[in-house]
DNA sequence: CATATTGATTGACAATATCAACCAACATGA
DNA sequence: TCATGTTGGTTGATATTGTCAATCAATATG
């Protein structure tokens, strides 16, 4: 098997697998959404522009996720001091509350497929990833 | 660095390296339509329902891919003599010559990817992947 | 202070994905 | 054989994700 074919194949499982058990929850979320809540609760001050350059994805997007976010009341935006043209955003006590079970579903996903394979052999393969990674640059 | 970080943002990077690439030479095609043209190309006697399960994407999608790589002469569809429901398809020589400059694209991008690794860490890293679909079912 | 840059927002649109309805061809069993 | 169910394909409607360009206010810089 060519190692391309096989990553995209794994990775198209590992999304399968998520959006399947996202689905049971009915969390009500897309993949995107939850992705970016996500990011947000990672990301230490958090505003439109951080979160759009750590995601790597274009600003009118984030932009638009946040916008629906702080609708669905999962995220709170608050005047950033710093810098009156951007906001902060952090997670709302409800946006929290989505965000423990996405991890959660995150966790099962990933604990089902590490599964019976030995820790050693993960570390090892995260090693290469990050080298494969380097690489691309 | 976790296993699903790590994983995810391989492949985000291995897409933004095809999609840049495939930019340089204006193949005039989206990701999916060329990633549709491999797949034919690579299927035994393929129709659009077995283009569907391989991709594992909705057949009304599948569809509409088909019905635009045919519009552009990319492939070709003739009657299915087993079934008269379905059509064959195959590439048509523009689709050959277009697999042809993709193919590149991705050698080019996984050759850059795996340069300095030693083949065996990346078949140990392919057998790794292997487990881990499965454990996914 | 003039100018360039940055952060956010919006409009317009393209690309990708999903769901349901539909039809014709096929398969199956009573 | 014929009623019934299934399969392959098509279409409409709609949701989701991604891209490009323009705009405006706040900020940075010379």
């Amino acid at each position: 098997m060519e190692l391309s074919e096989a990553l995209f194949s794994l990775v198209h499982a590992v999304r399968k697998n998520m959006k399947h058990e996202i689905k049971q929850l009915a969390l009500d979320l897309s993949p995107m959404h939850l992705k970016s809540l996500k990011v947000i609760s990672l990301i230490d001050g958090c505003t439109g522009q951080k979160l759009a350059d750590f995601m790597d994805r274009d600003k009118a997007q984030i932009n638009r996720l946040i916008k629906e976010l702080v609708h669905q009341e999962l995220i709170i935006k608050t005047d950033n001091e710093q810098d009156k043209r951007s906001q902060h955003i952090v997670l709302s006590s409800k946006g929290e509350e989505m965000m423990k079970m996405f991890k959660n579903v995150e966790k099962n996903v990933f604990n089902r497929m590490v599964n019976d394979i030995p820790s050693a052999q993960i570390e090892d393969f995260i090693d290469t990833i990050q080298l494969l990674k380097i690489n691309l640059g």
